[in-house]
DNA sequence: CCCTGATTCGC
DNA sequence: GCGAATCAGG
């Protein structure tokens, strides 16, 4: 993949809407973070606003640098990407509900006879919205919305080692069993 | 460990 | 110009 126009552009979108250059690695496809960053900086579109120049940075590596067995310019394969669906790993600003409208949408599948309900709230964090790609063996998922939709997600909080879910859709996934259970 | 951006420098 | 490797840090 090379930077054509509407790449470069797309580059300057997202990196103003503060997505990291990860994320938006992830949104071009075929390219690195490593790569998105690389750019940023030859477009002198660094510093995002911030205008605080702090520390800098004061140390210089130079010395090392031998292996020569890289892959010269890699610049294409790898990555299938996931076209539209915004990859995040933090997501900064850029509205997002929280983690207690988030819940709202579980609760549909919560309520059955109040008399029973444990005393214990679940609490689902707010969900990295992650591609089925993005995945990993340590994150989260829990799918999110209709499979059918282009929201649809998954949690992709870190699910720790061992579990497919996060503690928060863990404890969900064990109240859902138990309820169904008691229902059958 | 996960992640972030910053920098260098061979290509 | 490009981006992997590396650094420095959260």
């Amino acid at each position: 993949m090379s930077w054509t126009d509407e790449r470069v552009e797309l580059l300057k979108k997202l990196w103003a809407d503060g997505l990291s250059a990860s994320q938006i690695a992830n949104q071009l496809g075929g390219v690195s973070r490593n790569a998105v960053i690389g750019k940023v900086h030859r477009l002198k579109l660094s510093s995002r606003g911030r205008a605080s120049q702090k520390p800098a940075r004061p140390k210089k590596p130079s010395a090392p640098r031998q292996p020569s067995a890289r892959t010269g310019t890699a610049t294409a394969s790898q990555r299938p990407s996931v076209s539209s669906v915004v990859a995040s790993q933090s997501m900064p600003r850029t509205s997002s509900a929280g983690a207690t409208a988030l819940k709202a949408d579980y609760a549909i599948d919560e309520v059955a006879e109040p008399v029973f309900q444990p005393a214990e709230e679940v609490v689902v964090p707010m969900s990295r919205r992650l591609s089925l790609l993005e995945l990993t063996e340590r994150t989260c998922k829990w799918p999110v919305g209709d499979p059918l939709t282009e929201d649809f997600h998954f949690c992709g909080n870190d699910s720790g080692e061992g579990t497919p879910y996060c503690q928060g859709h863990a404890q969900l996934a064990y109240q859902q069993n138990t309820e169904r259970r008691r229902n059958r």
